[in-house]
DNA sequence: CATGAATGAGGTTTCATTCAT
DNA sequence: AATGAATGAAACCTCATTCAT
């Protein structure tokens, strides 16, 4: 069984190796740009090799893509059952999203890229708008739970958790811009309040510059 | 003096109609998949022609982009300043927005596609982020005004214009997917009444379901 | 009458301004790489104006190239006939060609460019083989009456007039290259002496030095 | 050892044929005239795999140019330094040079083609003009020790090595242009005796008609 | 006569993919 | 499993020539 495990792993490990070449390449030239020279050389192997992991170019992206995204959708999700309350699952919502700036900068990039060409051409991504959609529908079920808590005011799961979601891609493209003005926490905490006065009930004020680091 | 400007009109209405094939084409394909041929073909002229309006392949896309854009963020700002009140104004500036959807759904398909490949390569497209800022500045001072009129409570007023940007860019993504449960003028106030209860001053009430077609 | 002439002058005159443009054109880039476009701007005329006189580039290029070179050697011709002795007709040949130099450097440029393609492409260039052909031959003529006069060894003329032929293109290419050592009027009288002694009678020491203008 | 030396030969023969490929296209049709793919075709191989030897059309048109030009130089040289006396190193020049009409007569005809466009446009051939430039002076020198020896008069040794490429040029093009008038050795000897009495010493007759075949 | 907008064939170059070693 | 030389389709752009005005 060990050597099974250790044969697949060498296999994998290759395989995440191209993968994190991909990433890196990927997320300095468009996928059009990029070209899978670059890649194989980034990932020190010949052109050929890169072949016999991927099929073609865009299983190699796809791949690069997608492998990340369950990743942080898992992150994600894991992290906000691990807290109570709706506004500390949205926090950890936003923090899981802006970690993996540092962390997975590059495929942040190519996440934000390829998103933005959904509304272009959707062969190449139709799986992640179904990951994108997945992601959208737990977190309106997590709002949804929110209300039935009494913790929110009875809005739109669905709308509400679209929000959620276009405020955090919205920080995280301007922490990768590199917005000198930008400060991550500040930021996180005005969505927080936003989002928490917006469909919070109204008699009780929110907690406003209460960080968990503060 | 008329045949002059006929003339002018001639030609620029040949540049227009190119402009408009270059967009129904980018908004189909993504820039690099998408054949300079093809635009000639939809504007029903001759490769060379096309050259001889526009010097290359980017400045055709950079001018069916950028022209549109510069269109909608005058509409927009215009349409702000007609009304009064910051609410009249959020309702403005998001409707304006997605009524370009129904007019110009070729362009903002190529805006959201060139948006997010702002993160990847910027070369293409530092007008575009040019432009992008600016409008986000131009709204960042109509929070200001509307903080200094006591509307509104004293939030970040760039934080604040970026959440609109983002949550507007969400509302026509979601309208280009065509997501069925997806009802423009629904979302929309939902989205003034999200923003308005969340930077709104606390003691007042927003008055929610009043929509201005309502 | 005089009409006639007028009128067949104005059509002349533009075509030989055409010509002129040709050449400074042509003198600057190679045939592939001078546009029709460059011509006619040259000529402060249309495109379309330029079709109008010349049934294509290539004929226009024909024109531009034999029209000077039919007229440097009609005056090389007349001028050796204007004096009497070899020496006195070489001295006349090689200074006719390098005044071409000054006064018609755009052709010269011309005509050496397109004398070294004869051996690659043959078909733009029949004509100028013909003349050239045409003009050796007759400097052929000038050797062998020389000769008959007794002025010059039994020589090969059409070898020697070759030669000639090949020194009178070196001074001008060097004069046209600016190479700095180069002194027309020394370089004509070394080439002069080279041949006088070279196929002069062996007795009779060549009179050097001995420069019309010295 | 063996095997890096054969896998080094494959990929220089490949290279070489190609050039000769090239030789063989350029020699038929103008630089402009003539398409890769021709070269290509020629040389028995893919468009694409062309580009793997060579960076540009360009340079491989100066790879086939110069390599064969830079033999041709070494191979005069090296027979004018294996011979002694005045005459017999010029007759090794001018043989060495008309051997090459028969051997490479592809390359000669491109490197007529390419001096003559010197006088029109630089870029393409500056380094031609370097190679032209060096072996002048070459044979200016040995003009120079000529002298130094007393073989020949005190003439001006860079205009008469100037007068020997010149003539060497003309022997070269009229064997290139098949005029059937034309008998390579003897026209050698002819410019041999030419120059010999030219800048020879006046008092001792040249020895006419002596050839080294004859 | 004069114009210049329109044409479209044709050229160079790139690069994803294959396959013999 | 790994390689990298070879391929050839496809793209952008130029420019000689035409023709309606």
């Amino acid at each position: 069984m060990l050597e099974h495990m250790t044969d697949q792993s060498v296999s994998e490990r290759k395989r995440t190796s191209i993968l994190e070449a991909a990433r890196s390449v990927f997320s300095r030239k468009a996928y059009a740009d990029a070209a899978v020279d670059d890649v194989a050389e980034q990932a020190h192997i010949a052109k050929g090799t890169l072949y016999l992991y991927f099929k073609s170019k865009e299983e190699l992206y796809l791949a690069a893509l997608v492998s990340d995204l369950r990743a942080m959708s898992a992150d994600a999700r894991s992290k906000m059952e691990e807290v109570s309350g709706f506004r500390e699952k949205l926090r950890a919502f936003f923090e899981v999203r802006l970690d993996y700036c540092r962390l997975h900068e590059n495929f942040l990039r190519i996440y934000l890229a390829e998103y933005g060409t959904m509304f272009v051409r959707a062969p190449l991504n139709r799986e992640l708008a179904q990951l994108v959609r997945e992601n959208i529908r737990y977190v309106a079920q997590v709002v949804e739970e929110a209300i039935a808590r009494g913790e929110i005011r009875r809005v739109s799961a669905p709308a509400t958790a679209a929000a959620i979601f276009d405020m955090s891609r919205g920080l995280i493209e301007r922490r990768l811009l590199g917005w000198k003005e930008f400060r991550a926490q500040d930021e996180i905490e005005f969505s927080i309040d936003l989002l928490w006065s917006g469909i919070g009930l109204r008699s009780k004020a929110p907690a406003r510059g209460r960080s968990r680091r503060g």
